[in-house]
DNA sequence: CAGATGTCAGAAATACTGATATGG
DNA sequence: CCCATATCAGTAGTTCTGACATCT
């Protein structure tokens, strides 16, 4: 092993660790949100609109790192459940904000308090102040991409 | 108001950031590997096989974040290419272990240099000794829970 | 028999691309 | 005209599920 110019393990490499947690992440949501029939996307948009009320499909999208054609419909099948409604007329321009019901803030309730334990429980490693510092440097490296 | 027991803001939970930050290392490898007619997936195999010689498939796929049906077609269209080679038959058990070619290390050696400069321009804003501490604080994450 | 592996097949969700229409 | 939005359509890659055979 004389690699001194690669990363050499990937261990060492933040993103493959990264990806790691957030493929334990996934998964462990996954199992959380299945008793209550959501999948990731779905849960990522109710949670969405129960902090931004009025998004649109396309903002819910960018929020939720989906293409306006998924984040479209998982719109459609959350309002087929009565979690959301959407105006059937654009109030202004072409967005169609959406919103949840009565229903939907309660299943948004259930899937948040689920959520939470498994995020509690994925990073119980971890001090409250390291998963502040974690949470902070990893925000830090948001600002300022140009990535996109 | 009254929704004092929500997390309040996506933006504080830890789970959200890391999905962010996932999200635009995703994005970026994939426009870094582009070029070099390469998908994340794909790569990552490669790096793995670089890494360690005569991984099977199942094992692949494990530590890809796929599943084997994935990576089985992974592992073909990377075979096709000449970039890698597995054994007509399996020398021990079923395990048909893959290996690279010399076009096969050619093409890892300009993925892992790409990829490397995606890593390295998306946590620039963070100092070395910060970067290894957020790798050191994830990696904590994943010895407990055998979730992932 | 149990367990891991390789492989095949079908259904489902998602992404990518392109196209159309509407509104600012 | 340019841009963002909503939506539809087709293609492709991925996952999930189930199944079967092989080897330890």
């Amino acid at each position: 092993m004389g690699q001194a110019e690669t990363v050499g393990d990937l261990g060492l490499s933040v993103g493959y660790v990264l990806k790691q947690v957030h493929a334990s992440l996934r998964t462990a949501m996954d199992e959380a949100l299945r008793p209550l029939d959501l999948t990731v996307p779905q849960y990522a948009c109710l949670e969405l609109l129960g902090q931004h009320p009025a998004l649109s499909n396309s903002e819910l999208a960018r929020r939720a790192f989906v293409t306006r054609q998924s984040m479209n419909l998982v719109l459609r099948r959350l309002q087929e459940r009565g979690l959301l409604t959407r105006p059937d007329q654009a109030p202004q321009g072409r967005e169609l904000p959406a919103r949840l019901t009565e229903d939907g803030r309660t299943v948004l309730r259930q899937a948040s308090v689920a959520v939470r334990a498994v995020e509690k429980r994925l990073f119980s490693p971890l001090s409250r102040e390291q998963q502040r510092r974690v949470r902070d440097d990893l925000a830090a490296c948001l600002r300022p991409s140009g990535t996109g």
